[in-house]
DNA sequence: TAAGGTACTATAAAAAATGTAAGTAATGAG
DNA sequence: CTCATTACTTACATTTTTTATAGTACCTTA
């Protein structure tokens, strides 16, 4: 992903600030240009790495794998593997993944109401 | 904030993604590092420039003006200017500002719930 | 005259996130 | 042997976000 600098005040700004608002600690997870699309995806069902890649005309490859590495590492999203060639990886919620469902659909709505009324 | 380079490819994507999802158009707005937090702060009343950096203990003050002009920007916080001197400056959220509560709310139990998760 | 308080602004630098382009492994089809 | 397919990885460049540090204007009080 890149090493994040555990000396960095940002790092220790990050830290501090999840350890007493869990909603900064949320959104410290989900928090990428594409995690929440992709979670949005997958709510649907199972996805193999080159669907979501279709689905997401515009991301690169690279953005694709960092995001679900890092979801996958906070465990939102499980990884499975099959031994074929060419190969398939299948990507699903966890249970944990699967709760950000209401939160998500939520903000959508919050989302598409303040977009109506700020158009001018 | 420092300007974004409507030329680059980043701009292009976020603008393509919250055209097309809200959740994302969503997330570009309440995404800043400290945004979320202010807005916690706020959901229990108007709060002056110098009260906000006292709950905020590490922000710098050029963060928290600029986050709050992004949130202001988009209509979430209504800064309210007394002609005093020393000058005072209150905070308060808008109506739709407001609305984001029981997300945020949610999304705090969200967070709560997979840390206590995720301890090994 | 000087100091103090408030809410900032300006500038630079560091750090983090994102994008670009190319390459890899494995195997089956032709 | 060569090519195609899939899901990546790597090195590097660019853009965006965050931090650091030092100012500013205003009036009041001492």
């Amino acid at each position: 992903m890149s090493k994040i600098k555990e000396t960095s005040t940002n790092f220790a700004n990050k830290q501090a600030l999840a350890d007493e608002c869990p909603e900064a600690y949320a959104a410290n997870i989900i928090g990428g240009q594409w995690a929440l699309v992709i979670c949005s995806w997958l709510f649907n069902g199972k996805l193999r790495f080159g669907e979501l890649r279709k689905l997401l005309p515009n991301i690169t490859e690279r953005m694709l794998t960092l995001q679900l590495r890092k979801l996958e590492e906070h465990k939102i999203v499980k990884r499975t593997v099959y031994a074929e060639v060419p190969p398939r990886v299948e990507y699903e919620l966890t249970a944990i993944g699967y709760e950000l469902k209401p939160i998500i659909k939520q903000l959508e709505e919050w989302g598409a109401k303040h977009k109506a009324q700020n158009i001018n």
